[in-house]
DNA sequence: GTTTCTATCCGAACAGTGTTCGGTTAGTTT
DNA sequence: AAACTAACCGAACACTGTTCGGATAGAAAC
């Protein structure tokens, strides 16, 4: 016996490195990101396998954390909220930052992210309207260590979908 | 009998207005929008209500449209997608935006919306790596009619979700 | 070459969930 | 009062998710 041990797929697990992904799983993914209703049944003749066998390859996806879970889709503006903004907020220290993240709570942040370049955070917004908007923005802007705010208000929504499996 | 007519679930259906929400429905809402895998049964537990009850909630929500579907959630970067960015490009045309939206079958594009202010489009982009965002960057500035292109790049992703209802 | 181990697949059986149905209640309009 | 609608429930049914044992193929160990 050598140094080199087998690498299996427990031992791989252990080390959190997910499986590699070939064109079947691949096929899966995209298939369950455009809608994950879809039954063992419709996924087995989409890549030609049983559906036990997809069940085992989901599963895997899942336990490895290549599939996070899945999500239904609200219709913002059917739940009142019509007016989806970006945010990117320009701080001078880090203690401005971390009181930015705490915004993250708020029913109206869909999404919270650091940024490099002019920026320090950036910040996706669905208000119920404008009023709500400017109340949001006097908060933000009124917090110390915020050096400027610049609003990217959207008008249509093109696309709007999740990382895409190759 | 006047002339104002009873207004019916049918009837309000043909005008494609949605319901008012309730608490009850908001509750399932917000359920299903962070675990869309939950069964009728743990559904039934959360707002008290019989199993075939919320069955006939989450098809009249699915019906009006507040549930676009459902979707799996995958991670980016396990799938090789290792650098999230923002655009915000610049255009002096209609034209030219029309070619951006052009954008949207791209793997790499996850959001494309217009936008009021600055710029004009503004694009979410999952690239491999920097030298996938860097060629990707180098087809939109080539564009004609495309004045400037800004580039907020994320450092570390807080929070990315969908719409809350409430 | 042989043995052993692993990953992957399948068909069949089982368990659990989704879904439908009839009946009841409460509220509103005629 | 009568008629209608919306909403709920328990029970039954249909379907899907899930598990199981067995077969195959490939890689590593001997």
């Amino acid at each position: 016996m050598d140094g080199l041990n087998k690498e299996t797929d427990v031992i791989r697990q252990a080390r959190h490195q997910p499986a590699e992904l070939d064109q079947i799983d691949r096929k899966i993914l995209g298939a369950l990101a455009a809608d994950a209703s879809r039954s063992y049944a419709e996924l087995s003749k989409i890549v030609n396998l049983s559906a036990p066998a997809v069940h085992d390859r989901v599963k895997r996806l899942k336990r490895d954390g290549v599939i996070k879970g899945t999500v239904a889709k609200l219709d913002g503006c059917k739940l009142g909220r019509t007016l989806l903004t970006f945010l990117v907020v320009d701080t001078s220290s880090y203690s401005a930052t971390r009181n930015l993240l705490k915004f993250s709570d708020r029913a109206e942040v869909e999404e919270l992210h650091t940024v490099a370049g002019d920026g320090c955070v950036l910040i996706k917004v669905r208000a119920v309207d404008t009023e709500g908007l400017e109340s949001f923005l006097m908060e933000i802007q009124s917090l110390e260590g915020v050096r400027s705010v610049r609003s990217y208000i959207t008008l249509s929504t093109f696309l709007e979908r999740g990382p895409a499996p190759e």
